[in-house]
Parts: C-alpha cells; sequence; structure tokens
DNA sequence: GCGTTTCCGA
C-alpha cells in the first residue's frame, strides 16, 4: 500500500511539467476514450486509441494500465503499451514501470521482462516492478535472482524491494540470502518499518528457525496485527502448536485485535492437539470481539470441535442462523464420515448447496474410513460423473480403496491413469500406490515402484514397505531393510510398531530391547500403538515382568494391548492375572473382542475353571454378540478333555454349529480313547474316517 | 480456515 502511494504522488509530480502540449484532435481523442472508460467500456476505449496516431496525456496512459491491471486485460495492456511508445518519443520511467506492473498483474511475465530489459533507462522503480511481477505469480527463484542483478548493478533497494524479495526468499527457503538481506535492512536504515520486520519473522519461521524468528519478534516496537498473525502461523507451521497458542493468548493481553486467520490459526493449533480448553477459551473470546459474523472464523470453531470430537458442538455452530460457507459445510460433512456416521454424513453432503473437490473428497474419506469399499466404489463413480475435478487426495482414496478390496487389476488401472497424467511425483498418491501394492500382497510390483520412488520417496515409503515385509512373515527382511532406511531417512514410531512386531516373531529379545532403548534415548513418543507392540515383544520373549511394566506406565489402554498382556500372562502360567486384566477391561469401558475370549478361555484352562469357561462363552455372543468361532470351540473342548469333564464333553460337541475340523475331531478321540468314553469316541472316529478314509481308529 | 499416506494382538 505504501508503495502504491509512494508512486501516486510521484506520478502526481511528475505529470504536469513532462506532458506535452497537445494537439486538437489529441483533445478530441482523449475525451473520447475518457467517456467510454467512464462508461465501463475498456476494450472499445483501448481499441479507438490504438487506431488513432495522436499522443495523449501520461495521466491518461497510467489511468489505462490501472484499469487494464484490475480487469487483468491483457491485449489492451498491450494495445496501450504500443501505443504509448509510438507517439512518445521518450515515455517516462514512471510509465513503463507502470506498464511492467500492469504486465505483472496480469500474469503476463515474458512481456514484463521484455519491457524491462528494453527500457532504455531504468530507476529502482523499475527493479521494483519487475521484482513485484516474479513474487506475485510465484516465480520466487526468478525474484531472487533478479534482487541480485539488482545488487551486481548497484541499484539500492528501498523498504518496497526489500519486502517483496524477503516474501521471495521465504518461499525458496533462502535461509542464507535472507539473512543477508537482514543485513542490509538493518545497514539501510529500515529497522523501524513492521511490514519487513515481520517480514523478517516470516522468513525465518519458514526457513524453521524458529529461535531468529522469535528474536526478531521480539525486537519488533510497534506489532500490529499482522506480525502477531505472523508468529502465531509460524510456531505453529514449524510444530510448535502450543506456542503458537500461548502467542495468541499474549496477543490479547496485550491488547491486540486478532485478524480472522490469526483465530482461525490458533484454532487450527487447538485442533492438532486436540486441545479443547483451549479451543473453547478462544470459543469466548470470539463472542467476546464479535467475530460471530465472520465465516471465516466460524469455520475454524466447526473444525475445532469437529477435531476435537465435539461433533454435537460443532452441529449447534453451523446450525444457528448466519453465514454457513462451503467450507462448513465440508467441515461438518468431514465430522460425520470420521466419526463412522456415514448416512448423516451423505445426507448433508447430498444437502451442501456447492461443493468442490475437497467436499467429495471428505465424503469418500468417510467411506473408506469405515472400509466400506463397495460403497466407495460407487460414490467415486458418482464424483466422476457429476465432475471432472479429481485431484491427487481422490486418487489417493481410490488406491486405499483397491487395497481394501483388495483388487490389485483395478490398482494397477489406478498406476497406469496416475503415470500418464502426471500423479507420480506427489508423495501422498506414490505412497498410496505402494501401499495399495503392499496390501494386495504384490511385493514385487511394490519394490519395483519403491525403487521408481527413490527419488522422492520418505519415510512413510519405507514403513509401508517394511510392513509389508513383516506382515508376510518376512521378519529378518525387514530388519536389513530398517538398515537400509537409515542411509536415507530417520525412523518415526510408525518404523519401531512394525519393527516390534517383527522382533516378537524371531523371539529376538536383544534386538527388540535395543529398539525400546533406542526409543527411550531420542525420545520418541510411547503412544498406543508402540506399547501395544512392546507388549507383545516382551510377552512373546519371555519377559513378562516388562511386558507389565509397560502395560502400567501406559496412559490410556486399547483393545489390542489388552489382549496382548492377557495371552502373555496366560503363557506364562498367569490365568489368574488373565481374569482379572478382563475386569479391569470392563471397568475401563474397553470393549472385548472375539481374541479378547480366545485369551480368556485361555486362561481358564490355566486355572482350571471349568463352569467359569463356560460362562465366558456364553457371554461371548449373549452379552458382546461375537460370534464363537473355531479357536473358541478347540479352547472349550480343551477345557473339557484336560479335565476330565465327559459329561460336558459330550453336551458341548452338540452344540458344534459346524463340521469339526481334523484336529478338533483327534482331540476328542484321543481323549475319550483315554478316558473310555466309547460313544462319543466312535462317534470322532466314524467323522474322521469320512474326512480321511485311509485312516483307521481303534476306540 | 475444509479432504489424503505409514505402526501393535489370535
Amino acid at each position: 500500500m505504501a508503495g502504491k502511494n509512494a508512486a501516486a504522488s510521484i506520478l502526481k509530480t511528475l505529470l504536469k511539467p513532462s506532458s506535452t502540449p497537445q494537439s486538437a484532435a489529441g483533445k478530441t481523442l482523449t475525451q473520447t476514450v475518457l467517456s467510454l472508460l467512464k462508461a465501463n467500456r475498456l476494450q472499445k476505449a483501448v481499441s479507438i486509441l490504438f487506431a488513432s496516431p495522436e499522443s495523449v496525456p501520461y495521466s491518461l496512459y497510467a489511468h489505462l494500465f490501472q484499469l487494464c491491471s484490475s480487469s487483468h486485460a491483457i491485449v489492451e495492456a498491450r494495445k496501450v503499451e504500443s501505443h504509448l511508445v509510438s507517439f512518445s518519443p521518450t515515455p517516462p520511467i514512471f510509465l513503463l514501470n507502470r506498464a511492467i506492473e500492469c504486465y505483472g498483474k496480469c500474469g503476463n511475465l515474458n512481456d514484463a521482462r521484455e519491457l524491462f530489459d528494453e527500457m532504455p533507462e531504468r530507476d529502482g522503480g523499475s527493479w521494483n516492478a519487475m521484482l513485484s511481477a516474479y513474487t506475485q505469480n510465484g516465480f520466487a527463484g526468478k525474484a531472487v535472482e533478479l534482487f541480485l542483478e539488482m545488487n551486481s548493478a548497484r541499484v539500492l533497494g528501498n523498504e518496497i524491494t526489500y519486502a517483496s524479495v524477503l516474501g521471495s526468499s521465504a518461499g525458496e527457503l533462502e535461509l542464507g540470502l535472507s539473512r543477508q538481506i537482514h543485513g542490509l535492512i538493518v545497514k539501510r536504515g529500515f529497522c523501524g518499518n513492521v511490514i519487513l520486520e515481520s517480514s523478517l519473522v516470516d522468513v525465518y519461521g519458514k526457513c524453521m528457525v524458529m529461535s531468529d524468528a522469535r528474536r526478531m519478534f521480539d525486537e519488533i516496537e510497534n506489532k500490529n496485527a499482522v506480525s502477531w498473525n505472523v508468529i502465531v502461523r509460524r510456531y505453529l507451521e514449524a510444530g510448535d502448536e502450543k506456542e503458537s497458542i500461548v502467542m495468541f493468548f499474549k496477543m490479547l493481553r496485550e491488547d491486540n485485535c486478532p485478524l480472522n486467520f490469526t483465530f482461525a490459526n490458533a484454532l487450527l493449533a487447538c485442533s492438532l492437539l486436540s486441545s479443547l480448553k483451549e479451543g473453547m477459551q478462544i470459543h469466548g473470546v470470539v463472542i467476546k470481539m464479535d467475530f460471530v459474523g465472520d465465516e471465516v472464523v466460524l469455520g475454524s470453531l466447526i473444525d475445532m470441535y469437529v477435531k476435537c470430537g465435539k461433533l454435537e458442538d460443532a452441529c449447534r455452530i453451523f446450525y444457528q442462523p448466519g453465514k454457513r460457507d462451503m467450507i462448513s459445510w465440508t467441515s461438518i460433512v468431514s465430522g460425520y464420515a470420521t466419526n463412522g456416521r456415514i448416512r448423516e454424513a451423505r445426507e448433508l453432503f447430498n444437502d451442501m448447496p456447492e461443493r468442490n473437490v475437497i467436499s467429495w473428497n471428505a465424503m469418500l474419506a468417510g467411506y473408506t474410513h469405515s472400509l466400506q469399499w463397495e460403497e466407495a466404489l460407487s460414490f467415486f463413480n458418482l464424483m466422476q460423473e457429476t465432475t471432472k475435478d479429481i485431484d491427487h487426495v481422490t486418487l489417493g482414496l481410490l488406491l486405499n480403496v483397491c487395497a481394501g478390496l483388495p483388487d490389485v487389476e483395478m490398482g494397477k488401472q489406478v498406476h497406469g491413469f496416475i503415470y500418464r497424467h502426471g500423479y507420480s511425483i506427489n508423495v501422498f498418491v506414490s505412497n498410496a500406490l505402494l501401499d495399495m501394492y503392499c496390501k494386495c500382497g504384490n511385493l514385487r510390483c511394490a519394490r519395483v515402484w519403491f525403487y521408481q520412488m527413490s527419488g522422492w520417496r520418505d519415510k512413510v515409503s519405507w514403513n509401508a514397505l517394511l510392513t509389508s515385509y513383516a506382515r508376510c512373515g518376512q521378519s529378518e527382511q525387514a530388519m536389513t531393510f530398517f538398515s537400509k532406511m537409515q542411509w536415507e531417512t530417520t525412523p518415526s514410531k510408525f518404523t519401531f510398531g512394525t519393527l516390534l512386531a517383527a522382533c516378537a516373531n524371531m523371539f529376538a529379545l536383544k534386538q527388540g530391547k535395543q529398539i525400546h532403548c533406542f526409543m527411550i534415548r531420542n525420545g520418541y513418543e510411547m503412544d498406543i500403538v508402540v506399547r501395544g507392540a512392546l507388549v507383545d515383544m516382551y510377552t512373546k520373549c519371555n519377559c513378562l515382568d516388562y511386558a507389565i511394566r509397560v502395560f502400567k506406565e501406559s496412559s490410556s489402554w486399547d483393545v489390542i494391548l489388552c489382549n496382548s498382556i492377557i495371552f502373555g500372562c496366560c503363557c506364562n502360567g498367569r490365568g489368574k492375572d488373565a481374569l482379572e486384566l478382563f475386569s479391569l477391561m470392563k471397568k475401563e469401558g474397553i470393549k472385548p473382542d472375539h481374541i479378547t475370549f480366545h485369551g480368556i478361555l485361555l486362561a481358564c484352562i490355566c486355572e482350571c475353571h471349568i463352569k467359569l469357561g463356560l460362562q465366558y462363552f456364553d457371554l461371548m455372543s449373549n452379552e458382546y454378540g461375537i460370534i464363537p468361532q473355531l479357536e473358541h470351540y478347540v479352547c472349550m473342548i480343551e477345557l473339557y478333555c484336560q479335565n476330565g469333564c465327559m459329561e460336558e464333553l459330550e453336551n458341548f460337541v452338540k452344540r458344534i454349529p459346524f463340521d469339526p475340523t481334523v484336529s478338533l475331531l483327534t482331540k476328542i478321540f484321543r481323549f475319550c480313547r483315554k478316558q473310555g468314553h466309547t460313544k462319543l469316541g466312535e462317534w470322532a472316529a466314524k467323522k474322521l474316517s469320512k474326512l480321511d478314509p485311509s485312516v483307521q481308529f481303534q476306540v
């Protein structure tokens, strides 16, 4: 803004003395053009000007360039420039600068540069115009290059120059250059300029040097709303959400009014941390400072409540009378979709007044999240029929569908589409593709693709490959890949989850302990999944005490973690502890699954609890709606056989709703022979010889 | 300011 005002005042002073006396025809032309402009007919005005070999006042050219800029009229801009250079023998520099600015605003960088290069004389404004043409069009590298050229040409920039090049050096993550520019700013005495100072905070933040960003921020004497917004945003993007929120509240304490986007950034920090308390406090501030009519703020509030798991609160804001934009709609649809409330999500989706590709993706993600692959596929087909808009997220989700079905042939078709449309180098898409090959069990394709990704793969790619090796039992291979991985990237908690599982399968206590130690030493987060893997590794390696310790230190438990420790107890003859864990689960509100009951039945075998075993067996279907599977029947038969319960066994065998397997029948047969129970033994032998006629069974 | 990837149990 400061630049525009300065330019306007220069224009005013220059305009009168440099205007040449006009011919009568020139005056008429000027009047015609001006009246057409008044009638909003830019195109007509310019074509009349273009056809007339008369010069008009510089002020009119300036006005025309401005109008061309605001209406992105490239053709008209060219005509105006052409007229200017044809009928003014020496057009003033400021007007040519205007032309460059105009080309820049129209995104016409080639014309801008051509004019810049051909100018007989340039001033600082010419450089600034060219610089902002590059920065505004996202050519940060070009802008930085031009700034360096400017310095070699010994042209001293002004504040506008620095503001615009700082934006670009941040975009290019040019930390070294940014520091040099910072030095120049200090040297030229522009330190008190809050725009430059805030830009410096922005640059350091974007280059992830938050300590420098903060130091710069603290040095700003007259911080404005933008300065505060920058520091809140930078902490957020640097992954320090806590400090982001701290700064937001500091801003309020120092009596500053946030921008709507500052609210949005602070609320986003709350979402990422799932810190509902702070989010609600900010909600209070929103009401107090009267931002309730701002759709950006409302959208962010809705999303915060959704991400903190408070769907009902999000809805309350959503259904309040007032503005509801597409982003709020999408947030709320996504909220229902990711909470597994697909039907409600779909109803809302159908009610949306307008949708973009993100709304479609949010709904599609709902289907994939709740593993509804067929529904996801038909929704994708609907999406294709309705909109031509597909992006990398859609493709990632579609690949998840291929992996979930699993349908490697469809996956390959998607692969072809990705290849043809240049999505391959998108790391999300290419990881989803890798994951698809892994989950479809096509390790060969997975590996080929993994090697093709070598230019842009990341730790997610490594984790996906490691997991697929571990899943198909190639634990040693997974460990080898882990060593290779460290040459390229650092492991994450996801890596360790997989590796610990591989150690558990190999009973590799030493390596498992090494990984555990590594995680502690390097401050890795021990989330519930990692703890689950650790518990399983320690129980399989016969270190139940370690397993119990890891389990107890966990701040929360899930069904997998509990199952691991229950099995661990059973394997170590501590069935009583396993049964106690089951009551703990009930107390904690963790819903047991069929694996839990398998463990519980094993515990009953351990403790010879015959009656209790049957009680749990019945509880499974009566109370939890879990249909007993083969392993549960095996456990019950084992329980009866081991304890010599002939009658119970006979009654129980009648309840088996499927044809008993060979191993089940063999167990019954052997037990009956030992106990001299001919009737049931004969029944088992008969069934067995039917399954395998070559074997004879003697009762 | 809205949507997408990788990890634990039988």
